[in-house]
DNA sequence: TGCTTGACATAAT
DNA sequence: CATTATGCCAAGC
């Protein structure tokens, strides 16, 4: 849902700012709350940032499926299922509990 | 204004 | 490696 320009709460904030990183996360690459919350200059707001997430409105064009947990698990609480699928779709290996290698498919603290 | 809830993070156990 | 305890940010009531 569109955010008029001159709403400047902080809901406005997040909806622009955390939806514009999500969608610079690359296909086949992933990234954690923490990032998110981090580049969108949230210091210690991952949980917004997940708040976020739970909020994107139809529509929004967010690859919210690319953002996972610091600890490389896909968040358990959101339709974990259709998360793993669209993420293997990329090439995204996902062990049967969930598990990501941060190491191997974050997008900024991939070690390559 | 104050308390509860939540797609989190981190350190300790 | 799994659990627990705390700290954080914003929303809703």
């Amino acid at each position: 849902m569109p955010v008029s320009i001159r709403d400047r709460t902080v809901k406005a904030r997040i909806f622009v700012g955390i939806y514009a990183i999500v969608r610079r996360v690359p296909p086949g690459r992933v990234a954690t709350y923490g990032e998110v919350a981090r580049l969108a200059g949230l210091r210690n707001g991952a949980r917004t940032v997940g708040w976020a997430m739970a909020s994107i409105p139809p529509g929004a064009h967010v690859p919210w499926w690319r953002v996972i947990r610091s600890d490389g698990r896909v968040a358990p609480r959101c339709g974990a299922a259709d998360q793993h699928r669209r993420l293997r779709a990329e090439g995204v290996r996902v062990s049967r509990s969930g598990g990501v290698s941060l190491r191997r498919y974050g997008w900024l603290s991939a070690a390559r």
